[in-house]
DNA sequence: CGGCGATGCGCACACTGTACGCAAGAGAGA
DNA sequence: TCTCTCTTGCGTACAGTGTGCGCATCGCCG
């Protein structure tokens, strides 16, 4: 007797078998909170925030979807875990020296930045996700970049304001390259063609823009990846520039 | 006869009357988009992202939902459509001196922010839409910029990087300030109940890191608005000192 | 062994975006 | 004036969504 003929035998009188019994003991180690962030980071990553729902978890954890809500209290807080989960992996340079500031801070900035294009679902998220600076890895970040503009030499109020500058900056930049990786994606391209298909459109909607079509002329050609590093890392060092003003007297 | 009565009748066989009878000639200047645009702002401003639903637009228009689709796209067009007409409201400098870049660049970015903050939601959708900036108010405010730092005495390529630099700073310190909006809003709280009563978690979350706990310290007792202009503010003359360095030799 | 708290899960609810096809008005041509 | 096409609105339907609730079952402790 196969188990498809069991099943026919109809809801009303399930026939009990070795496969539909459930096990002795928790079949497996059960679900746990780490499993699921883990699991639901693994889902963000290939496929993109859209394609995170709680239904398609629950089955790639071979649970339900409402027992998640065991572990998790709602699908933002979980998305919330998974921000403070990738701001984790961010390089934080162990240097205390204070001569080697600015280029701890650069190194710090490009490890965010990586990690932020490594994950660039989380452009769509970290404007609606107030609280994500309270996980412990964002606390992290946070410290040691007032410690190192403390070494620098600015007051705490002073080191603040730059700390967050400098993340502005960053997470500004990521965000949009982000957003940018996000629908080039879902185009099914490799970049370089994602930027040749996209040339006439834009250069129809920068038809009476002079210094913008100038500007698009100049970048045609260019290997668009390695154009956005350079941009990145321009931005990057007027920043630390601008700072650099403040703190060498 | 009451129009409840005649509704009773059923709807096998529906009785016409005044009230039922569609009117001859279309009743309203029928739908636009400029129009859909125009309410989906609205409700977007008052109630956030998350009330913005096709069917609640529909019927805030006097329409049915699907109506909308001979208008628009689909919803994420919609949203850009609404994304590139708050863009449209970033006052730009008519300035064309070029001694005034600074000031010009200021009052540019200044109005950026106030214009995101005027519309927080944007800060959850800046992410996910890759092709917002090629809306004709985003652009124009992209050859705007160009054309100020060109002016100013920067090499085209470079006043594209100079003007990606500021906005990225810009919108990454007001997507993070509108985030934090967001939340605010649905609080409920003014900003100063809000802040106090998150202290406590703030606190204990930055317990075991004392570079935090003392910027956090400081800045405890003031009035948490005029601190995060005056956070914007001190980004935003570092990066134009920064910026600086490269137009003045 | 008895019960108790923790866990998994089926069901249900209210709601979403949007494809499809019908109907009715507007404008054009005969 | 009659018809024929094009545009516009909309009712229905489908395949999802997040999640509250209550039941069944487990491991553990007394």
């Amino acid at each position: 007797m196969s188990p498809q003929e069991q099943a026919e035998t109809g809801p009303q009188t399930p026939v009990q078998s070795v496969w539909t019994r459930p096990r002795a003991g928790r079949e497996q180690p059960a679900l746990s909170r780490d499993q699921i962030v883990a699991e639901a980071l693994r889902l963000l990553d290939s496929d993109g925030i859209d394609a995170l729902s709680m239904r398609k978890l629950g089955t790639r954890l071979g649970a339900g979807a409402t027992s998640l809500y065991r572990h998790v209290a709602n699908k933002d807080e979980l998305i919330e875990l998974a921000i403070d989960e990738i701001y984790g992996e961010i390089e934080i340079p162990r240097s205390t020296d204070p001569a080697t500031w600015r280029a701890d801070a650069t190194g710090c900035a490009q490890s965010l930045r990586a990690t932020m294009l490594r994950h660039p679902w989380i452009a769509s998220v970290l404007g609606e996700m107030g609280m994500s600076y309270l996980g412990p890895n964002a606390m992290r970040l946070a410290e040691f970049l007032l410690a190192l503009f403390t070494r620098a030499g600015l007051p705490t109020a002073e080191a603040d304001q730059a700390a967050s500058t400098l993340v502005a900056y960053v997470t500004g930049m990521a965000t949009s390259e982000a957003a940018y990786l996000n629908v080039l994606a879902r185009s099914g391209h490799t970049e370089q063609q994602y930027v040749e298909s996209l040339w006439p459109t834009a250069e129809q909607a920068a038809e009476s823009y002079p210094h913008l079509r100038e500007g698009y002329a100049e970048q045609r050609g260019k290997d668009p990846r390695t154009a956005r590093d350079e941009n990145f890392q321009y931005g990057l060092d007027r920043v630390l520039d601008g700072l650099e003003t403040r703190i060498i007297h």
